[in-house]
DNA sequence: ACCTATGTTGATAC
DNA sequence: GGTATCAACATAGG
């Protein structure tokens, strides 16, 4: 489920319960996660350092060390992964019986705590010195004008564009069709035909979208994502919503209100 | 049992 | 460069 909030929420976590320890060991042996790193080489660059900040753009974030001295570890939760510290989760939704196989990397500090990259899906990351120059703006963060410029070109359709990471960092399918159903615009109109006022809309659902799910918990609490299904309607105004693949991921929309 | 679906990203081809 | 498609992983559900 992580999205933009999700990951939040999750670097909130370590800010709060993993900053300003040493780490003891890592568990870095899991080759898939953290491709293309070695075994052993991301221990050896992180054991023995200090966590002292949790940053995040869009769904990628990342922790310095040693007062930015040291290396960066950069986390990324995929579609199913989740960070615990010392036992403690976000508390976005419950999680199932973890299986120990589910923890993918796993930070120890000298203090005996740890924290935790689960991720039943495996394809989360863990990496050193990540790359963020390739993201877009923050979705919770980018300016009016900005938003404009780069969300409003392009012959994709409109719901494509916002989830474009390089566009614009952040939104994925939940979160693309509830910030759509809020601003009442068809996923499938071609990105450059919106006008200013569409585009402005679009932005400040998107934030609310996004300020209202860290607050709750997810994206799944949006207004819209229950009715997200077959044979749903619209919570609005009634009308079936529709159902299609957009962009290469099933979108619900209501065709009557999102023109 | 078998098939389809799934919150993300990246590689590849046109 | 922009756009579309498929594959990577593993699990859940009809």
């Amino acid at each position: 489920m992580p999205e933009l909030p999700e990951v939040e929420r999750a670097r909130a976590l370590i800010a709060e319960r993993a900053l300003g320890r040493r780490i003891a060991t890592v568990d870095d042996t899991d080759a898939y996660v953290t491709r293309p790193h070695g075994p052993g080489e991301i221990s050896a660059a992180l054991t023995g350092r200090e966590l002292t900040a949790a940053k995040r753009r869009g769904k990628s974030m990342w922790i310095e060390t040693d007062g930015g001295e040291g290396p960066i570890l950069g986390l990324h939760l995929g579609m199913a992964g989740h960070i615990i510290v010392d036992g403690h989760a976000p508390s976005e939704r419950k999680l199932g019986p973890p299986k120990p196989v589910w923890d993918r990397f796993t930070v120890e500090f000298e203090d005996g705590g740890a924290l935790v990259l689960r991720d039943s899906r495996r394809l989360g990351r863990a990496i050193l010195d990540p790359r963020i120059d390739r993201l877009g703006p923050d979705a919770a963060e980018i300016s009016r004008d900005d938003f404009r410029a780069r969300v409003g070109r392009g012959t994709a359709p409109l719901k494509t564009r916002i989830m474009d990471q390089t566009v614009l960092a952040g939104v994925g399918n939940l979160l693309a069709d509830e910030a759509l159903w809020q601003a009442e615009l068809s996923p499938l109109r071609e990105a450059s035909s919106l006008d200013e006022e569409e585009l402005d809309r679009l932005r400040v659902r998107l934030r609310a979208a996004i300020r209202s799910a860290i607050a709750l918990g997810g994206v799944h609490t949006g207004e819209f994502i229950e009715h997200r299904k077959r044979d749903g309607h619209c919570p609005r105004c009634g009308a079936a919503v529709r159902r299609a693949t957009v962009g290469g991921r099933t979108t619900f929309w209501c065709a009557k209100e999102q023109v």
